[in-house]
DNA sequence: CGATTTTGACCTGCGC
DNA sequence: GCGCAGGTCAAAATCG
């Protein structure tokens, strides 16, 4: 039996895993004085298209100034030397969050820390003064946001955004006060630089954003990750058995469908390269596993992993962390278990990451990754000098 | 021989 | 109603 087997039900306790109602209610006791995330978050978006970006800013200005804030200018060259290759009015540039191999952070493993939160009505964090528009945003429930300033990470989150380019087209997804009130002037501006018609009923149900996010959809279980791999179906410490592959419109990489074979366990997830970047695979997990990932397997030296499903010894094997902990991965290392928070993934979605129009395709262009995060667990720990630093 | 992948066919929902 | 696209099924093939 593994570790993980062994320990990480004992490490589930109450006390370990703060609610976000106690957490934000502890933001806010010391960020006071701080704008709410859910007022601010539209404006941590970026535009890398000068027109849209001086129309856009001007409304964002606009807007923002109606709220009480201001936006910190931004510095095109301090975002990501390719966000220049978005240019294109109709397209969103995907958001890009480099997840490095070996990634399997608490942050995505953590089962509890933002659960129950479809049914809780939040109030929302605050984020630090002067905050920079470069930050990833982690939200959740519609109401329940973080954000991740992206220079606080000491290598620097390669987060490619569009300003205010936050579109949901969930069906019944509720826009809160700024983001409808935003959407309506948008609409009013030409040539803004988004432009998305919901199809379908499964197109409108996807939430269109240049920005990492981490959000969880009421009554969905469906979580959105691109990562970084050379392997097209990298290791989430779960057993998967592939079931169908499909060539969808919009890229020209194959879709595998898996469905885990734990007895019993319905989740199901789809991984596909992404259309902009042979190196980005994206994978798409619909529900939550409701067990532990399996032992891991031995693998048995000069053999291959010949099902692809996901099971290595290898700690340094791809791996998109989803589903439950396996705690001795560095996690354990950064928080005493009892101190880990808890959050399973599966809760939450990644908005953009896979669901957003298909970028360009240019042959011998290839999109440069210059900062990668080596450990995602870095993610985690800038989340939690936020809440708790 | 069991587990897993492959792949064409089929099913379903949606827009027109 | 038809066509399209995404998702799933299931028999055959493959692998260890």
């Amino acid at each position: 039996m593994s570790d993980y087997d062994g320990n990480f039900m004992d490490d589930l306790s109450p006390l370990s895993s703060p609610n976000i109602r106690g957490l934000i209610a502890m933001l806010d006791q010391n960020n006071n004085d701080r704008n709410p995330i859910s007022e601010t978050f539209p404006e941590t978006n970026l535009s890398t298209n000068p027109q849209s970006e001086q129309r856009s800013g001007c409304l964002r200005e606009s807007l923002a100034a109606r709220r009480g804030f201001d936006i910190p200018p931004l510095e095109i060259g301090s975002v990501s030397p390719f966000a220049n290759s978005f240019r294109n009015p109709i397209l969103v540039p995907s958001p890009i969050l480099v997840i490095s191999p070996g990634f399997r952070s608490p942050l995505l493993q953590s089962p509890n820390i933002f659960s129950n939160s479809s049914s809780q009505i939040i109030p929302p964090c605050p984020i630090p003064n002067g905050a920079p528009p470069e930050m990833v945003q982690i939200s959740s429930a519609g109401d329940q946001t973080m954000i991740i300033p992206n220079n606080n990470h000491p290598q620097g989150v390669v987060v490619e955004t569009d300003v205010m380019n936050h579109i949901s087209l969930e069906n019944g997804c509720e826009e809160d006060d700024m983001d409808r009130e935003y959407n309506q002037e948008k609409d009013k501006v030409e040539d803004h630089n988004v432009v998305v018609e919901p199809s379908s009923r499964k197109k409108r149900k996807m939430v269109v954003s240049n920005m990492m996010g981490v959000t969880r959809q009421n009554g969905t279980d469906m979580v959105i990750i691109q990562v970084e791999s050379e392997e097209d179906h990298p290791d989430d410490g779960f057993r998967w058995r592939k079931y169908g592959r499909k060539v969808v419109t919009g890229n020209a990489n194959p879709r595998s469908y898996y469905r885990c074979t734990y007895t019993g366990c319905k989740v199901t997830k789809h991984v596909e390269r992404s259309a902009a970047s042979m190196k980005l695979v994206v994978a798409t997990y619909d529900g939550i596993h409701e067990h532990a990932p399996p032992p891991e397997r031995i693998k048995k030296s000069g053999t291959k992993n010949q099902s692809g499903s996901s099971m290595s010894q290898d700690p340094s094997n791809q791996t998109l962390g989803l589903g439950r902990p396996h705690y001795s991965s560095s996690a354990s290392q950064l928080f005493p278990s009892a101190l880990a928070p808890q959050m399973d993934m599966t809760q939450f979605h990644f908005y953009g990451l896979s669901k957003l129009p298909s970028l360009p395709v240019k042959k011998n262009h290839e999109r440069k990754i210059d900062h990668v995060i080596p450990d995602g667990t870095e993610v985690f720990k800038v989340i939690w000098e936020q809440l708790f630093g």
